[in-house]
DNA sequence: CGGTTTCTTGATTGGGATCAATAGGAGTGG
DNA sequence: CCACTCCTATTGATCCCAATCAAGAAACCG
């Protein structure tokens, strides 16, 4: 957790839900660590494809990818009314070359990320559909519990073409296998609202395959 | 390129190919900079599901993904008989600290990693086996010519099993498809050897879809 | 050489995409 | 309040791409 880079944050920015915070391409000028409400991230490439890169709530950091090139790579979005600490960039490399700890923060989190993703690719890469969204359900449980909410019983708060597009599944996919685990008694699933019944067997459908 | 991380280097090592540079799970004590040969790296999950994660040449740099954990979150295998530049990693963060320049460097590699893996979701999530083949064989010809190899003409250094891990395909796909590329006058294959005979319409698959 | 790994090619299957139609909310304005 | 629209979600029918199973062929190697 990031501590000590959010305590260097210069100040706050509110956006309404659908509302971009910052945009593929835009000059990298700030970090961001997310306050409250959520975001997700898109990349597009050059024939137009696009895909949900990730999905970020209280705490996480905005931003990283764009320190190599000096520009963001991905949008990011809003997924609903949202509360973000801004910091500059600037002061976040000054301050890194001061305070070791802060530099060591900072790499944590951009390694961090990278393990994320290899994760990712392996869901990617070797899941079945029905593993990806167990995946996916697991990993929000725990997010939230490492938050102090409910780790069984949320709100979804991204549409399910967003989470086909994160899991590389069609809407239409993700929405059939909601039915399929409800039907099952796994998880119960009205519109958005989330209540995983049986996370044993949630678990265990990552392990048939 | 991080010309000022690899004269850190305090040795060298030479590995055969199949050999492991490092496995997922060791703690982090180096990072690594390919100076000849090449390598992939691997991940595994609870489950044993395995994946390659990445492929890596000359300039390369391995082992930033065991900086947040402590832990290198990857196996590194050599593909034919290699050399790496060792910089152990306490001189790097010591390093870092002293030099702006090698700091800056060092977040850069970290974030051309994410920047790279987002590249490889989008893949992964949302192209066709035949675009993910172009989008592989486009990317190692870049590569090889930024380094001053021939872009057209080069040898494969991983099986056509690794190939198909990396890019979510079986084996026999990707087999399939480098014999249509052939039939289809884009591309010449004998083995591991590669020609290309016609870039624009091997970038013009990826277009398709 | 014989054994092993790697690669190719064929036949079949199946999982998930796609197309299509309907239904459910949420928000707006009458 | 209802009627209207827009967006999101569900469900069904069909199709196709790529996985899987299977059998050889080719290259590599001790």
């Amino acid at each position: 957790m990031p501590s000590r880079l959010e305590s260097l944050a210069q100040g706050r920015r509110r956006l309404r839900g659908g509302e971009a915070l910052f945009s593929c391409g835009d000059p990298l000028c700030s970090l961001y660590s997310v306050c409250g409400g959520s975001f997700k991230t898109n990349t597009v490439d050059g024939e137009g494809r696009a895909q949900v890169t990730g999905f970020f709530m209280a705490g996480d950091l905005l931003g990283l990818d764009g320190i190599g090139s000096g520009s963001y790579s991905v949008t990011a979005m809003a997924l609903e009314e949202s509360l973000v600490c801004v910091t500059p960039y600037a002061l976040v490399e000054r301050l890194a070359r001061e305070m070791p700890e802060v530099q060591r923060e900072l790499q944590a989190a951009l390694s961090g990320e990278i393990v994320r993703e290899h994760a990712m690719m392996l869901l990617l890469g070797s899941m079945r559909a029905e593993q990806r969204l167990a995946a996916f359900l697991l990993n929000l449980s725990s997010r939230f519990a490492r938050r102090g909410y409910s780790p069984s019983d949320f709100y979804l708060r991204m549409t399910r073409e967003d989470i086909g597009s994160y899991l590389g599944l069609a809407l239409e996919t993700v929405s059939r296998l909601f039915s399929r685990l409800q039907v099952q008694g796994i998880v119960e699933i009205r519109q958005r609202h989330v209540r995983l019944l049986d996370v044993a067997r949630l678990h265990a459908l990552g392990r048939t395959g």
